[in-house]
DNA sequence: CTTGAAAATGAATGATCGTTCATTTACTTT
DNA sequence: AAAGTAAATGAACGATCATTCATTTTCAAG
């Protein structure tokens, strides 16, 4: 059933075939030129040009236009999903050190810092994927949004955090990390650890506990 | 100069004309298919198709397709300035008892409660536009952001808030604000109020002065 | 009712779209 | 080196694109 993510190529080796490194390149290419223009406004001419072949040349790696854009969002999504996963192993040694939202924050824009291209393409071009593609990429996005969900809920029985609804400020908190990207610039006054503290800083107390409302309890 | 955004019927009449008519069922339909599908996905023919209008009868309104969506987006930043100005007018009796964040955060809310489309176009097809177009809205969607800065930087001389870096908590917050009607459905669990209230708190409270850090002062 | 302008039609323009395919070229395997 | 397969070419397909325009229809003002 995976399959349908892969390229069309059928050889399987280690080292990069003439075939591999050409899919790469247009995957490149269109992950790039989606990301500035916009799934519809991209042809399959413009990706060919930067790749630098012919555009018949790009269906010996995909089948259609559609695929492309379906094989940029899952690889981006589950490359996401098992990035957490080997940064929670990693990190599960000193988690019961560092606060886990904290934890979650400088992981998805450490993650995402390099990869703006991508967290944009999937969360602007959802609306491009045919029905079934959608359905199948949003499974893993709502996975995605699940385990945040999950650090609040788990925070919220500690007392650590007290989000009134964890779904609603998941959803707040992904918006505001997502739009990092569209505005951050390498070299402008802030470094990306100034990023990554500053929206560590309002992300935990956006969900911290009120201090006006203590009689409320911890729910 | 302003004329520029204006439709291309000379009558100026107090009635709605025919023309008019039509000119706002293209502008409706328009930011429907625009904001469902995408600026450069819908061909003049769609919207031509919705309004029930051969696809030439658009030209007697708009000069071109690009006109369209620069008309919609201006429209829509400048009736959302316009707005500010009426409910700051409005409230500023009662402002000095109101959260001045508070009160941002309940007009931004409410004011693209019924305008979900309208929000949607004017985030997302920023990059459809043409250079001229674009540095033309983002002039305004940038006087927007400041009157945010502004409320963060008064609370922040006051003691009220504590906002590390108010440019870039002004990108967060309207980051959160602006992704609210992506998911946000009239018959779900949520009420507006809900949303405004849930909002409000975090909102107020990412941006709190941190209690553990009382020694930075408060900058 | 007449008149003139605004609006809509219906057909056409050239351009560009995604995709196909027979053929040639490049590369891997024997 | 020969054979076989993968990849790229170059040209073409029909469809659709934004836009134009001569003509007809609709409408408001005199």
């Amino acid at each position: 059933m995976d399959q349908s993510l892969d390229t069309i190529g059928h050889q399987a080796s280690v080292v990069e075939t003439k075939g591999n490194k050409t899919a790469r390149r247009v995957r490149e290419a269109a992950l790039r030129l989606f990301a500035r223009h916009g799934y519809a406004a991209v042809s399959m001419r413009q990706i060919a040009g930067e790749v630098g072949v012919q555009p018949g040349a790009l269906y010996n790696h995909f089948p259609t236009k559609q695929h492309l854009l379906k094989n940029l969002m899952l690889t981006h999504m589950r490359a996401l999903l098992q990035a957490w996963q080997d940064w929670s192993a990693e990190t599960q040694k000193s988690q019961a050190l560092q606060d886990p939202l904290e934890n979650f924050v400088a992981f998805h824009i450490r993650y995402h810092s390099d990869r703006a291209d991508e967290i944009f393409i999937s969360y602007m071009e959802l609306r491009n994927l045919e029905p079934d593609n959608f359905r199948e990429v949003e499974v893993i996005r709502k996975r995605y949004e699940a385990i945040l969900t999950g650090i609040l809920e788990d925070g919220a029985r500690q007392g650590r955090y007290a989000a009134a609804d964890p779904r609603v400020a998941t959803r707040a908190i992904i918006a505001m990390l997502t739009g990092i990207p569209s505005w951050f610039r390498e070299d402008g006054l802030l470094t990306r650890q100034d990023i990554e503290t500053l929206y560590q800083d309002m992300v935990r107390k956006s969900v911290a506990p009120d201090p006006s409302s203590f009689q409320k309890g911890a729910g």
